[in-house]
DNA sequence: ATTGGTATGTTGAAAATTCAACGAAACGGA
DNA sequence: TCCGTTTCGTTGAATTTTCAACATACCAAT
């Protein structure tokens, strides 16, 4: 475990604790490290969640499907960062998604319940937790709301520029890269793969955008 | 303000507080009481927000707007619900979203910086605020999840589908009615309003469901 | 360099949505 | 009751998306 005490600080989740603190965290919340291979998955629809998910190494995505497989992926979630915590948080009996490991890699798995419960061991970083959970939450909430206002756009074009402009504010350049392929960003906006890509096209040949793989510019004019 | 105090109780940011609590955590972050009538707003897209917005009485819907009119419906929040609070606790210089009374009444606004600094009355009851509101926070975030699950969905007719099963779930009931008008239901959906009656009545014809105003009910087989 | 596998781009037809416009119904006051 | 306003439903044309199929580009491994 100790390999991870770099990844675990830089967790939000952990912000303001020393090394000590973050291992009797983890005793206290009961963590359970494992090992998953690309395409394996953490959790699925359907299950019943009281942990929520660290992400030490590799990658996990978080997506829905329905019927007809049109998949709606809810984010990537590398190094540090966290899943699964609003489910866990807010007691849900049956998660709406599912989380696969995109990159194989290890993850850790906090009892969500102790934290709401004063341990105890009396753990004096208890409050701290609860406050940086909260900082999360209020963040990835801010993210979702902002997906939203990708996705509500009534047109393909709109959706994708909206996207575009949104990257490029948060990379503080014209230039910048996504962390989608195609199928992903198209799942991520909720629309077709194709109709996006002859958009980007659509957009390229009328000189507002350029791009090649993920890597995209805004230009001027 | 004693008048507010049944609403206060029931409201999830004041679970497990008593009346004494409530009125020290008032005065503790900074209460502002203000009315506002029908059409009112309380905040605008791109203000700055340092506080959360509790309703007292009447209710309030947040929303976005973009260039050509088209609304995003982000919720309606009665007496007792928090709003605003994922932008205030994120400490967002901007919020992207709008909040106008869509009932006229009176709110409340609370100092969310206050939250985070325990404070020098040393209030006991700063830790379960907190704890509140990152359930509030959890809970909300489950609730844009399953939004981004209705509007992800392809057609007019799966979205609005989606939205009633879940109704009628939440009701536990095939009988049920929903807060929205039909402009905010296709707002909620991001959908043509248009579209979305000529949908409905589709599907009222085809027997599945049967409804009347904001009245529904959803057909066996 | 070849090969297989994956990601991306392109196209045209079918399907669905949006848009604009209008009529009917419901509601609240005067 | 009448009137003005708002909500809801309907329609057809224009626009856009989806769908399916295939072409091309890219990458990694042999």
């Amino acid at each position: 475990m100790e390999v991870y005490m770099p990844v675990l600080k830089t967790s939000p989740l952990f912000a303001g604790l020393d090394d000590a603190d973050i291992r009797a965290a983890l005793a206290c919340l009961g963590a359970k490290r494992i090992a998953r291979k690309k395409k394996q998955h953490l959790f699925r629809s359907g299950d019943r969640l009281t942990s929520l998910g660290v992400v030490l190494s590799g990658a996990v995505q978080i997506y829905q499907e329905d019927y007809y497989g049109n998949r709606n992926v809810f984010g990537n979630i590398g190094p540090g960062g966290l899943f699964g915590e609003s489910f866990a948080c807010a007691a849900i009996d049956s998660v709406p998604v599912s989380a696969v490991a995109s990159e194989a890699g290890e993850m850790l798995f906090l009892d969500c319940r102790r934290l709401a419960t004063p341990c105890e061991n009396a753990c004096g970083f208890h409050a701290r937790l609860i406050r940086n959970l909260m900082d999360v939450l209020a963040r990835k909430n801010v993210a979702l709301t902002q997906r939203l206002e990708f996705t509500g756009r009534r047109t393909t074009r709109e959706k994708a520029l909206a996207y575009l402009f949104e990257q490029a504010r948060l990379a503080g350049s014209s230039r910048f890269s996504i962390p989608f392929d195609r199928q992903e960003l198209a799942d991520y906006l909720c629309v077709e793969r194709s109709g996006l890509s002859s958009e980007l096209a659509k957009l390229r040949d009328e000189g507002v955008i350029q791009f090649h793989k993920n890597e995209f510019e805004l230009l001027d004019r």
